[in-house]
DNA sequence: CTGCAAAATGTAACCGATTTCATTTTTTAA
DNA sequence: TTAAAAAATGAAATCGGTTACATTTTGCAG
């Protein structure tokens, strides 16, 4: 591989002329300019920029830790930070970590070992072991989707108790007392945040919480369609059914029709996320859409900031999410 | 950030041996061996992999261009690169390349300027401009899931052919004669394969091949559902229709029932790739399996082999497929 | 034509690790 | 006790760029 100093040779330069040139074109001489862009061709040259970010200190990229990008929801938010990314000047490391703590290790120490210049976290948990944070103070990480609102790093998130609250309102005004919830796992805040939001609409509506209305899921596709089983062979029935994410409504969804019930004259279901899926399942699937890409740019974007010391404090970025109401939500049937 | 002199420093030895230290810690007495240890958590040191990788020429990075991680099938063939590349110690940088050949070429370019060492790319498209491929000859790449087939880079590949043709074979064993077929892009070899394993069904089953029951699609949701209500209407409605993946469709399906047709009463319904999503649609969807995570890990061992020297000439893999029959394609109803 | 400022170019240090080769220290055998 | 061999350690080169500083060349005014 032809480097700079073949380069210098075979246009009889030194290097620091062909930097230049390559850098700064104007500071060289038009003639030296035309000799050494031809010396350029001539051998080959690409420079490494493995040599450049080693000297210069940074890398320009960027690690993300995704839980697992067989998430539809987060390949939309992937999708937004590398545009961002690619604006800026910067690559985008992207870690599936599958909610293995090892690979989530892995990939945060990048950043402590200069092969990232700092990371995005789109789970509610800090990758650094206490050591490294000891040591050098703050690590440039933001935090995004699925946040530790700690003040301490910048978190671009969705008002999830808000957003679940007016999911419950309008299944409460189409209606509905007996709503029941099919979680996230319990470990993880979003779970904690909307069930919030469902109680708080609960209490607004004078409609008492009642513990046995809540299913326990994981996200997945599979949690969803367990949850619908277990929901459809219940004696006193849920007239609704509020899902933490799409895929689990979209399972839930499936048990109820392989059950026998009609949605939504049977069982209003509602998801989370809009998905892009969410539309075309029958029926299409009533859901809180979130700017997923608008929050992969935005941690990118704040991120960079971070990098180039532009913030002070930790911001708090609130995204606006939409309630979207579309089939599978209605009033309950008279037929019953 | 603490470099390997201010633990020589601090350790009073030199830097030599705080290298050997952690490298090859039975090369240096114990003795010094604790002492530089102590050191190292003295000042917090954490090596520069930079300067590690600029200095060894090695990255240990892969670079993987993905056309969309919002493609359900491609997100499993990642999280099987991720798997193979965290067992052999290489990071996976992920390129959502969406189709714009300028971030293609983005992060193409990491392999030629050493920010990555290898190359795997899903698209049946060169990545590499000719003037680099002309300067150095073969890049260290792997083509995977479309690939372009002339023998220059390994390959792993499906015999989408066959496996078209089995699915054709499995509708035309229903008894179907009149299948349609919603396409994927015309540019992608993918589309022209699994058109030649549908047209070699119909020949061995004496079908006349209609060039009226293609339809054009582009593997989304969107384009299915767009063909699903061209098809809805046509006045000699195939009775079967064979969608090039599962995104297709699952989109022609939400037509069909749009259209009040029943699955598979009135038409039949069958996908390619099975998704997680195929088996949670009403009806599930009759489809192809592919093993996603295996062609990933696949085209990671691949390229790895071909990094270190191990493979001769450009081996080509081919997956098995298995044809999934769920409840999306029947006999054709006698109420008609 | 001379002198000086500005422009162009070159020399060499530097980034942080690894590694070769040289040197010192320790161990072993005579 | 001493010489030779082995083990431990250190000094310095190296990877490929960038850049501060030094030097040379050019341009222009007097």
């Amino acid at each position: 591989m032809a480097n700079i100093r073949d380069v210098a040779d075979s246009a009889g330069v030194s290097v620091a002329t062909v930097s230049r040139t390559l850098q700064q074109p104007e500071r060289v001489s038009p003639k030296t300019r035309s000799k050494v862009m031809a010396a350029v061709e001539a051998v080959g040259y690409r420079p490494n920029l493995m040599a450049v970010k080693f000297r210069s200190g940074k890398t320009h990229n960027l690690v993300v830790l995704v839980p697992t990008v067989a998430n539809v929801f987060f390949a939309r938010v992937i999708s937004g930070m590398q545009e961002a990314a690619a604006e800026l000047g910067y690559s985008i490391l992207l870690a599936n970590t599958l909610g293995n703590a090892d690979i989530e290790q892995h990939y945060a120490k990048m950043v402590t070992t200069s092969q990232a210049d700092g990371l995005i976290q789109l789970r509610a948990h800090n990758p650094f072991d206490a050591s490294v944070i000891n040591d050098n103070g703050l690590l440039p990480m933001v935090n995004a989707c699925e946040v530790i609102d700690d003040g301490q790093y910048p978190v671009v998130s969705l008002d999830n108790r808000a957003a679940a609250k007016a999911m419950t309102e309008h299944l409460i005004g189409l209606g509905h007392t007996r709503i029941a919830m099919v979680k996230g796992p319990d470990s993880s805040p979003l779970t904690q945040e909307r069930l919030c939001g469902y109680k708080d609409a609960l209490r607004d509506a004078d409609i008492a919480f009642d513990e046995q209305l809540l299913f326990p899921g994981d996200f997945t596709l599979q949690a969803g369609y367990h949850a619908g089983e277990t929901i459809s062979t219940l004696a006193n029935r849920p007239t609704a059914v509020f899902c933490e994410n799409d895929e689990t409504a979209i399972g839930a969804m499936q048990a109820f029709k392989q059950a026998n019930l009609r949605i939504p004259d049977d069982i209003s279901v509602a998801g989370f996320d809009d998905i892009a899926f969410s539309a075309f399942v029958d029926p299409p699937l009533t859901t809180i859409a979130q700017p997923a890409e608008e929050f992969g740019r935005t941690s990118v974007t704040l991120l960079v900031d971070l990098l180039n010391g532009k913030i002070r404090k930790a911001p708090k970025v609130i995204m606006p999410f939409e309630l979207i109401v579309r089939e599978s939500t209605g009033t309950i049937s008279t037929r019953e």
